[in-house]
DNA sequence: GTCTATAGCCAGATAGAC
DNA sequence: GTCTATCTGGCTATAGAC
């Protein structure tokens, strides 16, 4: 099923790279295949449609960037001692794990070009797959800033949302050091993001 | 010249108009000499190519708002009584009363699509153009913000750049109520925008 | 499952009449 | 400056042999 090596997973590498370097339209099933080493008419067979593709290229990421999300925010929602940093972390931890393994930070890419396409039937997908996770930080965050109207914490959530996505698309760019090992270089990386969603979340 | 019915500007608003909705390779000549009423040979005859009326698109409304920033900033810069939420308000209000103005929410949606595309010559252009513009709002932000080291206020920068970009491609969709003016929906967005960015770029 | 071949369509660009 | 007509080539999708 997951066998990197079969036709299925060689083109959905190859359209996640393709699409965040020319974006959906730009990319076409005939580079496409030829950079997966596969026919072309592949396509159409296993995935049915080029948009079809488009849409397990998000699902093979975001089932398990979300699923990981949904764990870490479990340890820590509803407990007393619970920091915005904490629910924070458990957002952007996963989507930093991901944007350093293997080909993460390319979809990375693909997702932020899908936020600036305000493409309907893509939203669409996006929401209705994975609505309830962005709902189940919403809860929290609302449940540590009490104080906040429910327009106030929509709009700060987004335009976190915003920062976020804009920033992980851009990791490929951010040079590591060569004192500091790859692990400390996501752990400030980390805590820096948080820190800055932290203080946009909760100013005054 | 800026005869707002001449073949050029139609040109150059169903341009801007088609990019937003549908991204530059998603736009056909075709759809968009339709949509402006004109010839199909008139992009070629008046623009050289595609990717030059993509180039003036960007231009038309780039030179107007980076004046208008520049000239926003000059007024505080490097007075002793400036304040960050001050050089912040020159950088976003201009921004916002384009966003607000005709068709310029438009623009602004095209403008977040430039940044997710990564396109080589399109940011080349943007730098060669308008990298002067940010140059000068950075220096202003170290001189206000002297205990940060300079990796530290880029990456801050850059991630209220992206928050921004994402809020102001979204403004179609943030409702204005009934009970409030047009002014002041404007003055209550640009004030959330500022203590925003404030709060992200001034954290401890 | 994988290939070739091709249908059917639409793209950007341009030549040349007016 | 504006038009029509057309060139050349790329696109998605599919039919049908292996």
């Amino acid at each position: 099923m997951n066998n990197p090596t079969s036709t299925k997973e060689r083109i959905l590498a190859a359209a996640e790279a393709l699409f965040a370097q020319r974006g959906f339209d730009g990319a076409s099933l005939r580079q496409l295949t030829a950079s997966a080493g596969v026919n072309l008419a592949a396509v159409n067979y296993h995935f049915g449609s080029k948009e079809k593709l488009v849409e397990q290229v998000f699902k093979r990421r975001l089932d398990a960037l979300n699923q990981h999300r949904l764990a870490e925010l479990a340890k820590v929602a509803g407990q007393p001692g619970t920091t915005l940093e904490d629910v924070l972390a458990a957002y952007i931890r996963p989507a930093l794990e991901l944007s350093h393994e293997g080909n993460g930070s390319l979809f990375m890419r693909v997702l932020a070009r899908a936020f600036a396409e305000h493409d309907d039937t893509l939203r669409q997908f996006l929401s209705e797959n994975y609505g309830h996770v962005m709902r189940q930080f919403t809860a929290e965050f609302a449940r540590l800033l009490p104080h906040l109207e429910k327009a106030e914490l929509y709009w700060r959530i987004d335009l976190v949302t915003g920062a976020l996505t804009h920033a992980m698309s851009g990791f490929g760019m951010i040079q590591r050091k060569d004192n500091v090992s790859e692990q400390q270089h996501r752990e400030q990386t980390a805590a820096h993001l948080i820190r800055f969603a932290a203080a946009g979340l909760s100013h005054p």
